[in-house]
DNA sequence: GCAAAAGTGTTTTGTCTACACCCATGA
DNA sequence: TCATGGGTGTAGACAAAACACTTTTGC
């Protein structure tokens, strides 16, 4: 490095994942103990410092995978957040990353590694620094993205029924919507292709399941789509 | 500060703006002349380092107001850029911002001090390092931005006209909009208060003139709108 | 045969788009 | 009086929202 820049303070800079999954009724958001000091023992967004030879978003990739075992993820960058006692042992930027996963998907033991659990949205407990404004926004983020684009593939599993797509938009939104017009709208949307197969667990009928269809969905998710 | 965080990599944390100004005709952007080596001399966003004692925020802040001497300008926050080469002479991470100013309101002489004018969109000059995906970043904000939220407050006069309004949305979204249906969609809004007061320069019969109405604008920027 | 969930269309309502003429004024 | 830009309304197309009944099948 040139000696440019060497009169310039240089910070800490953390990454910290909100990882969002869905359990067929409510979106959820994996937390961890925090396990170092301060604040150790506590609720904490899955975090880590970033390295002078790895890119953020590379760091953040790692603390993902570190947790859930995966990668490969859909993972985008929510904001940095950069006050100067935000975190309460010292001077620490930290980019906050948002990242959905299928729920089922994560290795277990992992989990149990550093003692995470699943939080639903409507009953997070106290957490660390500002990781609630984190995890705040990366829900208003969430919301704002799936009314311009599919975010159905990243956290249902494979074969999904078009009640569980329902009951994933509903949760992201907090809402209900009539079952005809969902149905009309998504279908209209080309992505999904509807199996022979049916689910039959949940009902003496069955209903149909579908797949995504990767590349119309992949389409979409550059070009946008308009649903709500 | 505690020892928690010793034994982690310290960065240098750079910020940078994407200034937007618009002319009545044109969306511009404020580029100065890099004043730092490397790379000296060439077309730069305006950026500095942010010290252990501010917060990212007030870096920005402090950076804006450098140059064009405005504080209380609208800005936000765009993307945290964090590859590992992406300035040529070490490890910076930069987060980079957005405001929108009234192209009026600069003071002269503060651009004249950093070597800085205004370029329009359609004609960037090679600028440093990553700065360019910047810009193409914070347009493809604005416009986002511009569909959800009205921006109009921010770049215009404080008085104007409904055609100077309209080429203000024309320029963002590079295309051109009927007369009647924006007017219309304008004032369904209920943003707008027209005053008695004519503009007479462009037209014999002369155009009414518009405020904001600053509490409505407000909300409407909180809640939301459709626009397009 | 009945309970429980799945699947499916139509009507109404509102919004978006396309489109053209008269108005006011200064020269 | 005429040239210039300013202001305004309506009809048709399209999308969104409201709404209820029939189907399947395991028990």
């Amino acid at each position: 490095m040139t000696k440019a820049y060497n009169n310039h303070d240089r910070l800490l800079v953390a990454v910290d994942c909100i990882i969002f999954g869905f359990d067929g009724t409510e979106i959820k958001a994996l937390l961890v103990k925090r396990s170092l000091e301060p604040e150790k023992g506590k609720w904490s967004l899955m975090g880590g410092f970033v390295s002078a030879k790895e890119s953020v978003h590379d760091a953040a990739t790692r603390v993902l995978e570190n947790l859930t075992g995966l990668d490969n993820v859909y993972m985008e960058q929510l904001h940095c957040f950069g006050d100067v006692k935000r975190d309460a042992a010292g001077r620490v930027i930290s980019v906050a990353y948002f990242a959905l996963i299928k729920l089922d998907d994560y290795k277990e033991a992992l989990l149990q590694k550093h003692q995470a659990s699943w939080h639903s949205l409507h009953k997070i407990p106290a957490v660390v620094f500002d990781h609630k404004k984190m995890i705040a926004l990366s829900l208003e983020r969430l919301q704002q993205k799936a009314i311009a684009y599919p975010i159905g593939f990243e956290l249902l599993p494979t074969k999904f029924t078009m009640q569980q797509l329902q009951a994933l938009y509903e949760a992201v939104y907090n809402n209900s919507f009539d079952k005809r017009n969902f149905t009309k709208k998504i279908l209209s949307l080309n992505i999904l292709n509807r199996l022979t197969e049916k689910e039959k667990t949940t009902s003496r009928k069955g209903s149909f399941l579908y797949t995504f269809d990767k590349k119309k969905y992949n389409l979409l998710k550059k070009q946008g789509i308009k649903l709500l």
